[in-house]
DNA sequence: AGTGATAGTCAGCTCTGCTGATAATCAGCT
DNA sequence: AGCTGATTATCAGCAGAGCTGACTATCACT
C-alpha cells in the first residue's frame, strides 16, 4: 500500500475507497442474480406499508425521478417488477414486485448481509454500530445524534 | 426525511449519501479558494518525501494515470503547480507547487479541517476515531485490523 | 371550463473514470 | 552500438450516473 498516512486521515478518500470497494464486493456477491446494489436498493425499497410510485421510491433512496424511469425499465425487463396506473391517481406509477422479484429481493440480500458482514467482520459488533452511528451523522447533519 | 429505517442501516446508502454530504459541504469551503475537494487532495499528496511524478502522485490517490493529466492541466492553468521534466527519468513530469500552490494549500487545509470537524462534532473525539477506524477496515480489508 | 401543480417520460448535457493507441524515453541484452 | 520490451505522459473516444428542460397526461381547485 503506497498510499500515504496522511490521507488515510482524510474522510473525503475514505468515503470515496470504502464505496468503491463495497461497490465492487457487492456486485461480485450479486452477479449471481443478475442485478447490482443500486437494483436492490429498488427493490428493497419497494416492501414498504403501502405501494410506493416511482417518484415516492425515487425520495426515498435519494435518487432523481429521472433516473428512477431507466432503472424501473431495467427491473421490468428482467421481470422482477412491474408498472400498475393507480386507480386514485392515474398519473402514477405504482411498482410491484413480481414473485421472481420477490425472490430475487430475498436471496439478493441474504447475499448481501454476508458480504456486508464479512467485509466489517474486523470491527466487532460495537465497531460496526460506531461506524452505522458516524455515518448516519455525516447524512442526516447532527439531527440524529440524539438516537 | 422520508427515508426508511431499513435504508439509514445500509452500508452503501450510507457510503453514498455521506459522500455526497461531505463533498457539498467541503466544495462551499474551499470555493473562496478556487478549488474543489478532489484538487487539494493532490495538492495534498504532493508534498512528499522527495518530489513525486504524475504517475506517482496518481497512484498514492488512486485515481487513473490518464484522470491525473487532466487535474494536472487545472491546477497548472490556475498557477498552482508546474510540470518540469525530471532530470534523472526525461518520461517523468515532476509534479511541483508553485509559491501560490503552497499558500491555497495551507489555507484550503485548513478550511477543509474545519469543515470535517463541524460535520462530526456530535461523534465526540471516540466516535470520530471509531468512524475512520471503521472506513479504514473498509478500504483495506482485514490487514489493518491490527493498527 | 380554466388554471396551476404533479407524475412520468425523453432528449441532451456534464462529470468521472476508464480503455486503447501513440510518442518519447529508459533499461537490459547481445 | 543496436534491438527489444517496458514505462511515462498524452489524447481520443466510450460508458455510467446524475441532472436540466421540455412535453404529455392527469389531478386539484376555483
Amino acid at each position: 500500500m503506497t498510499t500515504p498516512d496522511v490521507l488515510m486521515n482524510r474522510l473525503g478518500y475514505l468515503l470515496k475507497h470504502a464505496q468503491i470497494r463495497l461497490t465492487e464486493e457487492v456486485a461480485e456477491a450479486l452477479a449471481p442474480f443478475g442485478i447490482d446494489g443500486r437494483e436492490l436498493a429498488v427493490l428493497t425499497v419497494l416492501v414498504a406499508e403501502y405501494p410506493l410510485s416511482q417518484l415516492e421510491a425515487a425520495g426515498r433512496l435519494g435518487v432523481d425521478r429521472t433516473s428512477m424511469v431507466a432503472i424501473v425499465d431495467v427491473l421490468e425487463d428482467k421481470g422482477l417488477v412491474e408498472r400498475r396506473k393507480s386507480e386514485h391517481d392515474r398519473r402514477k406509477n405504482i411498482i410491484e414486485l413480481t414473485p421472481a422479484g420477490q425472490e430475487c429481493l430475498r436471496e439478493a440480500e441474504k447475499a448481501r448481509g454476508e458480504v456486508e458482514r464479512r467485509l466489517l467482520a474486523p470491527l466487532g459488533d460495537d465497531g460496526v454500530a460506531a461506524l452505522i452511528r458516524g455515518l448516519q451523522v455525516l447524512v442526516a447533519g447532527p439531527d440524529v445524534a440524539g438516537r
